[in-house]
DNA sequence: TCCATATTTCGAAAATCATCGAATCGATTG
DNA sequence: CAATCGATTCGATGATTTTCGAAATATGGA
């Protein structure tokens, strides 16, 4: 993947978490795990219509930042860890171009774990 | 600095970087070093009007992550490091949270410099 | 003072985004 | 098959963002 397709990707993802109640909806994903949470189980939580919600939850697959699945009647939304990864090392290694003395050995953290398929 | 400020603060600062033009120019101003670009350049070098990049640097400005200086007639644009560190530090600790296991490492490495302060 | 230069601010048009009720889709159950 | 439940898509409205030329501001020099 080249630097220019990356950046679109990363602008993309960027704007997905650009969002008040995205962002809280992304974190509280993080904090799920990898089981997850409910389409409407998310909405209820954050106090927001479900076809708000599900607007939402659109931008942030698209992005590619979390993973939906079908359960049933059920939809399980996911964080996409490896995929935030990928975001942080972008940004990290686009700032460690310039500036290798300031956050150097966070590249080396960043690679800290193989899982760059779904590690769930 | 509690955590709902600082989440208002990334929604923003996430949001000024959602931007393919804006984006570049960050990039182009971290690896520009501590010197910084002159406004001019920087829309030469993007293509962009002056007045629309003005626009634009003053979104980035706005949400702390680059930081303006006029020398005379010439306004001088540099990434703000410690913002940005700070930025990543949200995301990461956000990230970490909930899954210690893949990036715990991260946060002791984004501690590697105590330059808190701006570092130019 | 008058002019040139570097940059920003203003203003208006076009495009994109956010919101949410109503309608629809998919799956389960009686 | 009809009813129901969970979730999405549609559609319309309002708000915000993006863009850039024209005008304004700030600085330095003749």
């Amino acid at each position: 993947m080249d630097d220019l397709t990356m950046q679109v990707w990363a602008v993309e993802a960027l704007g997905a978490l650009a969002h008040e109640t995205r962002l809280s909806v992304f974190r509280m994903l993080v904090k799920a795990g990898p089981e997850g949470m409910i389409a409407g189980a998310i909405a209820e939580h954050q106090a927001v219509p479900p076809s708000t919600m599900s607007h939402h939850l659109a931008i942030l697959e698209r992005a590619g930042i979390v993973q939906s699945e079908r359960e049933s009647r059920l939809i399980h939304y996911r964080a996409d860890y490896p995929a935030m990864r990928r975001l942080l090392m972008f940004l990290i290694q686009d700032c460690c171009q310039g500036v290798p003395e300031m956050c150097g050995d966070l590249i080396a953290a960043l690679h800290c774990s193989p899982s760059q398929s779904q590690g769930a």
